[in-house]
Parts: structure tokens; C-alpha cells; sequence
DNA sequence: CGATCCAACCAAAGCGGTTTGAATGTAAGC
DNA sequence: GCTTACATTCAAACCGCTTTGGTTGGATCG
């Protein structure tokens, strides 16, 4: 059923019963009911590529998610696109993916803009001076960022504060008396990860200890990343008592490391990780399992396209920003420093 | 620029500028180089709405991704998208995801449909009867299933061969002698853990074992829920000496467990998961830590959707189905069965 | 040499909506 | 009683592409 069905059975013109269902003021109340009812009975819903063409509203938005070198797609992203997605489908919006190697990234987007399917892309994954910005610009293709850029030019975007986090958490391992705290950070190339390094060594600094840049770790953020590093470090000279980490995921290994070294996380060695708060590895128990920096990943993919969306129908006008303060949680795996041997 | 722009620089009408660029035979081949080039000095990309709009195809295959009940996206499926995703990119086709509550799903399915926004839809977590397969049927929309129903009817899908799998590995336990085997299981409703209970089943029967229905559990895969399960069985009266996980996250929290309660996973308690090869959760090491069951759920994403475009262009016709079956990884996580305390 | 064929190109009609610019009929104003 | 204003409705243009059904002019054929 079309449109023009639809109108050739109710007696009126296309153009009422469009206007009758997309709330026009000039149409009859009457009339309006039952454009609406008929279109209900007969089940009509726009043809949406019809539509589209006729607005020029592609109702739809893009998250192009570049693979890593190592063409690993991070988890926590499932958990960031189910919060947009929800955000989405209430407001009427298509959520269009692009998976693609980090090298034909930046054709992805050109290829979206000139091709008009998306009415604003959302950059991912943020570097250092990050190419995609300008280009998007240049473009003339609204976006958002999730995550910041190292530099300081103006865009919406929305993040968390890593760097206070990590700079907290950091604080939080110095009062209980640690000093050997090593970090077990992502990518170093990843936004994210940089303000993180920075929080925890302002901590240090702060409290006036020297860094060892040999408790500095970057890689990607699996669970064997976080056991083998552990397990070097603690069968090493010099162990550090305490371990920061990014991720949960990361924390598990650091934790499976511990207890193979006949040690107890939380009293021989401390651990506090990052938390995105992802539902398939949930850090609960009476207490929770690790202390940790939390912050729901999926809150911020839904708050991200309800910012985007109002930015994109020029509800508001941009550039609109937003930092989250992470929650810090105490778990059963922080403790005080345990005394140095005699 | 558009058709019409591009057609006026050249000097010819749109019908021939489209018609070179589609490859259509009557054209000169002088005057389709010139097309060809002007398109590319220009930057001429059509219009995908218009196109979409004037040819009925949407080059679009949507992913309905129902929240479960507890609201929990699957992590899994990251890398299962991360698999469909590159092989849609490559063919031209964009992927259009909606998540959605379970309950407001069908809804999803009937909208994409009359608005006529994809292609076709791919099915997750299929359940025993689902109503998305006569309903999708009933719609025409074509689609294919990533798993299998219970039911008989004919459709195309791609799974894994679950069963199998999973009574070849309770048979490796029985061969190492042990008798106690726990299965830690996902939610029962899910057709992929139904046939893994079954393939347990299968083992434990031919063996002429009596199956102790305190030893199945079914729920959400998550890692606490390995910890928890495992903790309370090994603490418990009669504990088993050998798991069977039906995902690495649930294996790790098995893990933990095992070790807090000063065991060792491979000597005294044995473990077998099944993995589904994701980037963030890699099974490594010289020698893997866990034994498992072995897919690439990236590999089946892909293949999934291969498949699935063929289906959609006629290239083959369906349904078309694909068993796969898994690989059998031995990790550290198996040994004999300890013998009973004296 | 007129009829036939073919290669190459084009005008115009969709695809299914939205939107502009009028037309119509009736109530209000003088 | 004749405008004027307003509330409704509609015809037609348009969005940018594909595709149907020609048209044109030169080569081929009998």
C-alpha cells in the first residue's frame, strides 16, 4: 500500500493525507482521523527510500569502526552501540555500520557523504591529531565524536574524564601506601589511554615519586595482556604491590596471574581497573569483585546520539560538550601496602 | 553534482551518462572512458536514495539484535558483526542495526519491511519455535538465520554443529576418567545451548553415566556466574572434577574460582569451554590455557553474510544451509581425573 | 536504390513520497 | 449584498536516479 492507494481509497488528494499523517496544521481534525485510522487498517508506512529522497533526510546515522592493526574489534563497543541503537530506533534513526580496516577508513566516509546516506557520522576511537575531523569538516558531514582529540580545535564530543579518573585512583593506591604502582594501559595511540598515563602521573608527581617507566604498559586490551605482563612483573626483581588497569578484561588476567603466583589480590597486591560497566562481564559480589573507576559505556552511547540527534535536527547548536565524572568503587581488591620484608 | 550536472558537462543525456556507469552494453567504449573520467574528476557518487528509490533495492540487510531479558547484549556478537560487516562493505551493501527490546522486535521486523528500508534480515539467537521465521516468511523478506530452531521447516542458516561438539568433548572428560562433569551452560531458550546440553547428554548416556541434574546450569554468560556456580560446587558436597563452559568469559570465572579455592585448574579440576575465537578474549599461550571447542564466530559472520548476498542476488537459491564443525583446542585446563581421596 | 539492421543516443515516464502555489467554499466584516 | 479572510483541499512540480520505448544516421543487403 502507497500513498497514492492510500488516497484514491480514503477520496482525497496525496498531499492531505501526507500532511494528515506528518501533523501539518492545515487539514481537518476529522480528516486527520481518518487518514490516520485508515492507515493504520491498511498497515501503510512510507516507502523510506521515497521519503528520504523527497526530504533529503537519510534518517540514518553512521559509526564507521575502524579494525585495529591487529583487527581486533573492541567488545566494549557492542555495549556502546546498543546504548545509541536504543537512542535510535525511539527517534526514528537507522544506525548504519562500517566495519572497515583502519586504512580505507577515510574513503568509508567520503563514500557515505557523497553518497548521502547518513545525515552525521560518529567518530570512534579519537587519535592524537586525528585526520577524520577535518576531513568531516571539510565535508560538511555532522559529527561526534566519543572520545577527544589531543588537539584543541572545537567539536562536539562527549567523554569521560580519564585523566582525573586515573589520577584518583592513582591517589586512592598512594594513601594506602603504595609506591610501585604499574600500569597496564591500552594503546598508547588511543586518546584514552594517553589521558589516563597522564592522570596517574600527575599522581606520582604530585606525591613526589620518581616514575619507573617499566610499570608503563600499552597494548591492546586482552585478558592474556593482563596475565602475562602480571606474571613477568611479579616473577621479576622489584615487584610493584599495586596494578592499574584500563579494562576489566585486562584485570582478569592481572587477577589469574596473582593467584598463580600463590598470591592474594587485595592484600599482597592491589589491583583497580577501569570499568565500563559492559553487561556480559559485570564486576559484582557482595562487594564488588575489583575497585574500579566505573563509567557505563552503554549510558554514554545513549547519551551521545540523544546529544547528536538534537544537534543534527537543530534542537540545539553546536559545538555541545559533555565530560563525565567516573563513579570509584571500592572492591575487595585494594588493600594497604603490605610491609616491605625485614 | 548530480546525473544531470555531470550529463550536461559532458554534453550527453543521463540516460546514457547512467548508462555508462552501469556498465550497460550500448554504449561506445570512447564515449563511457570519457563518462568514466569526468565522474571521477568530478567526484560524481549517485545519489544512494535515489538510486535506492528508482531500482526497489535497498542495498541494505538489516540486524534486528533483540536485548535479552536481563538487557545484556551478547559480546560475541561484536565479532560476529565485525565478520558480516567487512564482507558487506566489500559487496556495496550497508548494514542497518536495531536494537530493541525482545518484546517491541517483531514490530522492528514489520517496520523495516513496509518501509522497505533493507534487503533482507539476518535472525540471532533463534529460538525452539520462533515466530520471527513464519513471520518473515509471511512478510516475504528474505532472511537467514545465524543458528537453527528446533522445528523442521525449511529455511537457510548457518550454525554450528553444537551437538557434536560438545558430546565429543564430555567424551574426552570420560576418557580421562572423570564422572562429575558440571555443564555451565547459557539460558536453555537459546537453541545453541539446548544442543549443547543434548551433546552432554549424549555423552554421558552412551557412557552408561547417571546424569545428576544438580550439575546443569543455565544462565546469562557471564563471568561471575562462572565464579559463582563454580564456587558453590566446589565447596559444595560432592564436587565435580571436570566443567564444561560454554563461553571463555564464563571459563575465566571458572578459573578464578577454581584457584581461590587452592585448586589447580588441569590437575585437580578439570575444564573444557567452547570458544568463539573473539579478538578480546584470545585462548593463548605456548600451549592455549583452555582445552576447547573452537569457532570463529568472525569467520561464521562472514561467511553468514556471503552466503547470505548470494541468496539476495540469485546467484545461488536457497535455503541454504551450513553445519559447521568446531576444532577441538587442548589447552592446560585438562588432565586425568585425580584420583578419589583415599 | 529502397528496405533492413544496428550501433549509439535520447526524451520521458516512472519510483513514492514532500512541498509549493492555487483553488474552493464558507463564515465574518462592512 | 459584496468583500475579505480563513480553513481545507488539491494539482503539479520536484527529489535524483533507472528504464522503457523510441529516434537517428550510417552500414549492409537483396
Amino acid at each position: 500500500m502507497n500513498l497514492k492507494e492510500l488516497s484514491d481509497v480514503l477520496g482525497l488528494s496525496p498531499t492531505t493525507v501526507s500532511r494528515a499523517l506528518n501533523g501539518y496544521p492545515e487539514v481537518n481534525a476529522e480528516t486527520r482521523r481518518r487518514v490516520i485510522e485508515a492507515a493504520a487498517t491498511y498497515g501503510y508506512v512510507p516507502n523510506s527510500m521515497a521519503k528520504r529522497l523527497a526530504t533529503g533526510r537519510a534518517m540514518a546515522i553512521g559509526h564507521v569502526v575502524p579494525l585495529n592493526e591487529h583487527d581486533m574489534i573492541n567488545p566494549i563497543f557492542a555495549d556502546f552501540i546498543a546504548g545509541a541503537g536504543e537512542v535510535y530506533s525511539k527517534a526514528g534513526y537507522n544506525m548504519l555500520l562500517s566495519i572497515v580496516p583502519e586504512t580505507a577508513e577515510e574513503e568509508s566516509y567520503r563514500a557515505m557523504v557523497a553518497a548521502n546516506s547518513v545525515d552525521g557520522v560518529v567518530v570512534h576511537g579519537p587519535r592524537k591529531d586525528d585526520h577524520r575531523i577535518p576531513l568531516l569538516r571539510q565535508l560538511g558531514m555532522p559529527f561526534i565524536v566519543h572520545g577527544r582529540t589531543q588537539s584543541s580545535e572545537e567539536y562536539s564530543w562527549l567523554d569521560i574524564n580519564n585523566r582525573r579518573s586515573f589520577s584518583r585512583a592513582t591517589k586512592y593506591l598512594l594513601e594506602l601506601g603504595h609506591r610501585r604502582i604499574a600500569l597496564l594501559n591500552g594503546l598508547d595511540a588511543m586518546q584514552f589511554a594517553r589521558r589516563r598515563r597522564l592522570g596517574y602521573q600527575d599522581a606520582l608527581t604530585q606525591a613526589g615519586i620518581t616514575q619507573d617507566p617499566d610499570l608503563i604498559f600499552s597494548a591492546d586490551m586482552t585478558e592474556p595482556y593482563g596475565y602475562h605482563t602480571t606474571k613477568a612483573l611479579l616473577t621479576g626483581p622489584n615487584p610493584p604491590t599495586a596494578l592499574l588497569s584500563s579494562s576489566l578484561i585486562v584485570a582478569l588476567g592481572i587477577s589469574r596471574a596473582i593467584s598463580e603466583c600463590g598470591l592474594t589480590m587485595g592484600r599482597d597486591v592491589s589491583v583497580i581497573t577501569h570499568d565500563d560497566a559492559t553487561s556480559f562481564l559485570p564486576n559484582y559480589g557482595q562487594v564488588p569483585l575489583f575497585t574500579s573507576t566505573t563509567s557505563s559505556v552503554r549510558a554514554a552511547g545513549g547519551r551521545l546520539a540523544e546529544l547528536f540527534i538534537d544537534l543534527i535536527e537543530h534542537r540545539i547548536d553546536g559545538p555541545v560538550t559533555e565530560l563525565w565524572e567516573t563513579e570509584m568503587v571500592l572492591g575487595t581488591s585494594t588493600g594497604p601496602a603490605p610491609r616491605p620484608q625485614p
